[in-house]
DNA sequence: TGTACATCAGTGAACGCGCGTTCACTGATGTAC
DNA sequence: TGTACATCAGTGAACGCGCGTTCACTGATGTAC
């Protein structure tokens, strides 16, 4: 049954891909390891061979979605100067579609609060993808000074991520998108 | 055994507040009816004796942690006009104070993406929460007109959450204060 | 290039464990007369 | 007001279940000669 060196990098890459949704979708702690062995097509006992627990396997799967959400957010704004480059990842990222698509949409939004609870490892590789998510909206605030520009980055991530957040609790359609559009306005005014 | 009707409603009051607390320091589905009934000084199966599920006491202890929370906000911005009303609440909240004990703090920032995820009746009761910390500060924009106010106040509610939950998830401690920073001044300007 | 052997990806049963929930039981409280 | 009985809060054992993890095994792949 063993299988060469490019099918066990495909099915870990595979793996990674499938837990990144699943966490996603269903949470962390709610995301078992069998259900998501057999979502690849495959048995729970074959995931050690992959991975030493499932809290790496966590922070792979959390690096994977963030790298997914930066190229989104860039390639959003790419080709947009200052603030309309910021506009642009803002439709992105505070909207219906990603509100209703948590399974392929920013981490930090659908795992926040698990995250905070997390091993360092895992906060870790998030720390890195915030700190990146404020990088490439601090390049569209590009009438400020650097540091400047950096805090009202800041501000505004934690405010997509928050709207996103809450936008999926609120069980009220229309005060769910009116605070998604409120979100929107005031850091596009701001 | 039997406990008399004063006892017994002091019980059930103590288990929906230690609940509040465990879930908001370990996350909802991570924390145990056991050991929840044990923090209060109970076995386990007299829970049933008060609650039809852990999903009904998962109701019960949000309501009663964003009731806390809404005094909180209310008291601290209580006796100050307008926007001397908005910083004292924005101070209360977005703090490191805050941030390092979800414990006694706000609900939607230590549960969010949990809440998410919840059944309906669960996220009924953080919409209900979230509108009545929206009206809160609404009425400390009380130079816009109230339909603005309200637009002002859900996006500003949002930022707060989720300055929160971010400053909570990431592990260098640095950039969590100044995360906290940026946002307190974001708001505070806008 | 061909052969013999070591490696190891994946299988499926099994591990101990903790979960939410149920239940027979105890004995103090509440109620009906 | 006192007595007899029903109620029910809390106990602790037990339920089925799913969890993360381990392990003996299979057989194709990789490697050494």
């Amino acid at each position: 049954m063993r299988k060469s060196k490019r099918e066990t990098e495909e099915t870990r890459k595979r793996i990674v891909e499938m837990a990144a949704d699943e966490f996603r979708q269903h949470g962390i702690a709610t995301s078992g390891i069998a259900d998501l062995m057999a979502a690849v097509g495959l048995t729970h006992g074959g995931f050690y061979r992959h991975f030493d627990s499932k809290e790496q396997l966590v922070a792979e799967a959390a690096a994977a979605a963030l790298d997914t959400l930066l190229d989104t957010l860039t390639s959003a704004a790419s080709g947009k100067k200052g603030r309309n480059g910021l506009k642009a990842a803002l439709a992105a990222y505070v909207c219906a579609e990603h509100r209703d698509n948590p399974r392929d949409g920013c981490p930090l939004a659908a795992l926040g609060s698990e995250l905070a609870r997390s091993d360092t490892r895992v906060r870790d590789v998030a720390t890195t993808g915030f700190s990146r998510m404020v990088e490439i909206l601090a390049a569209h605030f590009d009438q400020a000074r650097p540091a400047e520009a950096r805090k009202r980055a800041m501000a505004t991530a934690a405010a997509m991520i928050g709207a996103v957040t809450m936008s999926r609790v609120l069980t009220d359609q229309k005060l769910s998108d009116s605070l998604l559009q409120a979100v929107d306005e005031s850091i596009t005014r701001a």
